[in-house]
DNA sequence: TGCATTATTGAACACTGTTCACTATTCTTA
DNA sequence: TAAGAATAGTGAACAGTGTTCAATAATGCA
């Protein structure tokens, strides 16, 4: 046997975080496994069920991060921007881009489904809803006298319709008669739906 | 050794899809395996890979009558409305309804990923094209002076926002802060991208 | 009836997630 | 310092996965 107390707990998760990244980048989805995973922190599968309960809880972590780089992303172009229409379609195709960038990852935070009775956890939504009430605020300058309700439902609206757009179009569901662009379609898409939204 | 010749290649071909078709349905997506489809048929494994190249072969199929399918729920309502808008509305809702009630198919349909090199096939692509170009039909009535190119565009940018509706809805990615119905937001969601489309 | 053909089998291979009896290292106490 | 308790870490084992292919048994034909 090797090392004792080399790495807390702690520490051995993080490490095995970003061994999983890794794994996702270089490899693709559906190259992650737990024993990669183990052999790249240089421990063995059993330390890695000692630290994590499961194989899903480990990818729940991963995407935990995906979640934060996309927050992170997408509130990072929004600043600079003039008005709240060009925000949103900034911070769509921001959107879009760490999705190109990191298709693994951002596929992993979308098709990982969690074992039927295992719910997601608490502090998982709640990261989700922070990324919205990031979609929501523009929404709310374009259309100051609606509640926030109204404008976190909206928000919903345009994000399905950014989120599908980069689904469909990242796995070749959109490229079958005539040249496409996903930063076009997405441009357009949130510009109509805007159009919609501010004249109701 | 059991039978043989009692059934064609295209007869076992059928049976293997139709019994996936059930293991989805009973089981829910990731339970399905070459050796639980081949006990459903009265075959064994060796028998499957006679018949299909390999998994990701009659998954191809699977996916295929799930597409025929929701191509046919969409036309089926598209037929007594009386404006495009209220067309495009009642395909929409169709989309959302049939995922919700296939949701082990129709999730397999757009999580299925096939391996690196290999490519969709073009038939496959061909029904897609289908699909959309059942949407694109009433946007052209709305839009008569739009060439077809415009309004295949607006295709995909409307059916893009309502599977990414029904992505999110069905996987519980938009249940985080008040109520929320999927059917509502779809509504919504095209209403609101369809005062953009006619106004432009 | 005997032979060639071929549909069908199922054992084998390399992988997967997960468990747990065991081992070796460290910490505590005498 | 020596003995013992506690525990970090292991890795073999289990049940499952997709896939292959030599062996087998049922059929059609001569």
């Amino acid at each position: 046997m090797a090392r004792r107390n080399d790495h807390s707990r702690e520490e051995i998760q993080a490490m095995a975080i970003e061994a999983a990244i890794d794994i996702l980048n270089n490899e693709g989805p559906g190259s992650l496994s737990t024993r990669k995973v183990a052999k790249a922190i240089g421990y063995t599968v059993g330390t890695l069920y000692l630290v994590f309960k499961n194989l899903d809880e480990l990818i729940l972590q991963v995407n935990a991060t995906t979640l934060d780089e996309l927050e992170d992303g997408i509130v990072a172009v929004s600043q600079d921007q003039l008005n709240p229409v060009s925000t949103l379609k900034a911070m769509a195709l921001a959107y879009l881009h760490y999705a190109q960038d990191n298709f693994a990852r951002w596929s992993l935070l979308f098709t990982w489904r969690l074992p039927e009775g295992e719910p997601v956890p608490e502090w998982f939504d709640a990261k989700v809803a922070g990324v919205f009430e990031k979609v929501r605020e523009p929404l709310q300058q374009l259309r100051p006298d609606s509640d926030a309700q109204t404008c976190l439902q909206a928000a919903r609206e345009i994000w399905s319709g950014v989120h599908g757009a980069c689904d469909l179009g990242l796995n070749g569901k959109l490229s079958f008669g005539g040249e496409f662009k996903p930063d076009t379609l997405i441009e357009s898409l949130v510009e109509n739906y805007l159009i919609g939204f501010a004249k109701a």
